[in-house]
Formats: C-alpha cells, sequence, structure tokens
DNA sequence: GTCTATAGGCTGATAGAC
DNA sequence: GTCTATCAGCCTATAGAC
C-alpha cells in the first residue's frame, strides 16, 4: 500500500535493493503518475521519486520514459482483457454473460481504479501505441461476441455488435476516467449536489442495457415507419 | 476552411492585418491543435505557425499558452450548453426532447467536430478549468430536466437524472472523442474491420434510450424480486 | 500591434565513477 | 545495478526595436 522503495538512505550510507523490486517500484509508479497527468504530465523524476529510485535507473531498465509508460500500459490493457475473458464461460447464457461483464469491469477498477483514465488518454492520443492494439481487440471481440450469443439464444434483439460494444464500454470508461474529477470538484465546492455513487451507475446501465435490448418492437414507434420485416 | 492568416509575407515586406484576425487565427489554431496531443502536447510555437501568427502575439492577445487555451475552452462549452437550450423548448415533450438532444449533439460535432475530446480531455485534467464550471453544471441541468419532464408527462420510467445524463453523454462523449482515434488505427491497418458511423451510433443510443425509459417493469426479472411498489 | 532576440527553466538522456 | 554530474534541446515568456 504505502510507497514502495527500491533503495533508501539509512543514515549516512547507501543500501542497494533488488533489481526487481527498483523495477516493479517504477511500474507502480507509472501506474499512479501516468493516469493523472499523461504521459506529457509526468517527468521523469516525478517517477523517481515516487519510487524512491535513482533518475537513471527509468533509462538503464526500461530504455527511457516512454519504455516505462508502454510497459505499464500493456500489462493494464492485458488484465483487463484478461478479466473479460471470464465473460465467455462455459455454461454461461447471454444474460449471465452480460452480469459477468460489468462485474469484470468493477472488480478491474475496484483494484486498478485509474485503468479507465489510462485507457481513455491512450484512445486520445495521437497514435494508439501499438503494443496494446491486440488487447484493445480482444476487449471488442469480448462484447462482439456477447451481443451475438444473446441474439442467436434468444434473449436479446438483434443489434449491432460494435454499437453495443461502444455503448457499453464508452459509457462505463467515461464515467470511471471523470469519477476523481467530479470528486475533486465536489469537494473543492464546484459541485453543489451530490454524485451518483460507481454502484449506482454500473447497476443503471446494467438496467437500461437489459430493457434495451429485450426482444420485442420498441414500445414507442420511431419517426418513420418501415415495411414488415427490414 | 483554408490556413487562416493574419499578417503574411509578401515579396520582401511585411504587411499588418487585423488585431482581431489575429485573435482569430490563433483562436482556430487553439481550437484544431488542442483537442489533439492536449494542452501539454501543443506549443506556443505551433500555435503561432498554424495562425500564421507571430509567437510573441500570442502572449500580447491571450496574456499566455494557457490563457488562449481557455478562451477556446470556454467558448466552446458555452456554444454547447447554447445548443442543447433548445431542448428545453416551449411545447415539445419529454421524447421530442430526447430527439433534440441528440440532435444538438450531432449538430455540434458536425461544426466542431472535435469539442467532444477537448470535453474530455478537460475532464481528465487534473483541475477543471474554474471558467467552464457554470457552462458544465448548465450541461448537466438540461438531461436533469428532460429525465423529470419524461417521468411527470409519463413517458418516461422514473430514473436518477444524473444517472441518465452520465449515460448518456458519457456514451456520446466516448464515441465521438474517440472517433478520430478509429479512422487512424483503420487507416493504419491496426483494425481489420468496418467501424460504426457516427449516425449509427446516435440512432442506436436514441433507440435503446427509449426503449430503456420505457415505463413498465423490466421484461427481465432482476435477481432480488422486490415488492409491489417501491 | 507586430516582430526579433534572448533570457531562464525544465526535461530526457547518457557518460563514467563506484 | 546504482549513482552523480552534465549536456543539449525545447519550451514559455518578455524586453525592446519598429
Amino acid at each position: 500500500m504505502g510507497t514502495s522503495v527500491a533503495s533508501r538512505r539509512s543514515g549516512k550510507g547507501t543500501e542497494k535493493r533488488d533489481p526487481v523490486a527498483t523495477r516493479r517500484a517504477l511500474l507502480e509508479a507509472g501506474a499512479h503518475l501516468f493516469p493523472l497527468g499523461g504521459f506529457d504530465g509526468v517527468s521523469i523524476e516525478d517517477l523517481a521519486d515516487r519510487a524512491g529510485v535513482n533518475k537513471a535507473l527509468v533509462s538503464y531498465h526500461f530504455g527511457g520514459k516512454r519504455g516505462l509508460y508502454v510497459a505499464g500500459l500493456e500489462s493494464a490493457f492485458a488484465e483487463m482483457a484478461g478479466r473479460l475473458r471470464a465473460v465467455d464461460g462455459e455454461g454461461v447464457d447471454a444474460r449471465e454473460g452480460l452480469r459477468r461483464f460489468f462485474q469484470a469491469f468493477e472488480a478491474m477498477t475496484r483494484e486498478r481504479p485509474d485503468f479507465p483514465t489510462l485507457f481513455l488518454r491512450e484512445l486520445l492520443s495521437s497514435g494508439i501505441e501499438p503494443a496494446v492494439v491486440p488487447h484493445l481487440l480482444e476487449i471488442v471481440a469480448v462484447s462482439r461476441r456477447l451481443a451475438e450469443r444473446g441474439r442467436r439464444e434468444g434473449a436479446f434483439r438483434r443489434v449491432d455488435p460494435l454499437l453495443f460494444h461502444f455503448g457499453l464500454v464508452g459509457a462505463l470508461c467515461f464515467f470511471f476516467a471523470t469519477e476523481g474529477a467530479r470528486q475533486r470538484a465536489r469537494m473543492a465546492g464546484q459541485i453543489p449536489f451530490e454524485m451518483p455513487t460507481p454502484q449506482a451507475f454500473v447497476h443503471y446501465l446494467e438496467d437500461m442495457t437489459l430493457r434495451g435490448l429485450a426482444p420485442g418492437p420498441s414500445p414507442t414507434r420511431t419517426r418513420k415507419r418501415k415495411g414488415a420485416r427490414s
């Protein structure tokens, strides 16, 4: 929990620590600092200070600031993709899969609260890091399969799996990535009313998704009536 | 459309232009560059070059890079808030209000395609610019009133207006803010399949929202059954 | 209002001692 | 592997000529 330290000054001497502890401390520092501030907003010195490690070790162990950033980024994306794999369990039907989808997202944000921020920041950046593209595609594939399975089982109406994906992931990412900003703004007195809790939002979104995906015609006519079948 | 130029070199001399043209050119440059790259990712020289203007004029007219950024930010937020005000028209019922809500968002992204990116970047930043907080609250208030009106008119079931707001705005912002990244990744061959169009997504989200808000019990039982009425 | 020139700070990276 | 010292580059901001 506390600040990881790979080497420390004690009295007058310098104690050396495990090099793997150094790497780990730097990765932890990156995981904490990069989501705030973004890549440009964090200096090597910031990272070294938080890790309790010498500046030069960033270049030594990761080949530079970018290397440290990418290493953390990839591990986070891989972890998210891995968690979502539980959605495709053996005997789980589509509705249960959807529940697991939300559970996986909740679990991720519980253990890595600023993953959504990191995620979003990377998507907003000029060029997505090639190393994480496979994980990204894997994440998309999960919701895609979920939508298709629901359709096959008759649990969901037919929707474009990609639209389904963006509606779900977009709302979740936005909410969780901006959660910190809300809390800060709330404490600074900029927001004069209570904000929803993450649990409430996840529950709401799950409810809306189930209702929105329920088979059958829309309870309200759309503007233009179409023929019998599309 | 082309690069705005407030002053230009012709042959050997230097022609002076309207100072308001200078300001305008710089604001346009900021509106284009800040969404990409973010505040840290854009240098004063980048801005001046794109505006066809001298570096020093940024400080002269806006008191520094931050001043130019905030000026553009505030005008964008104000414009979005203004567009959303149409949702609260005189004789519009809730369902029509929701339609206008999506229309306003679509219109905004048509004329200022990278507003969602700017918006999201600001929400992710360490501290939200105080100057835009009022506009932010106004935007929240629109969806809040929309949800409450729908409830009052019997068109929507009862939902927490703030959850409604985040579900809607979150999904829209995410999709549009990452649209550029998708196109880039697609062209770079990182994505091997077609991506949904903005129109398709907006239509999908509107449909899902109407279905999700339709009065009546959820077509699927939730895990815990509650009493007859809440 | 606009431009040139420059000050001054900070950053990422590395050479070389230990 | 770790640390100190240092360098070259870029950045924002401003003083002063026009």
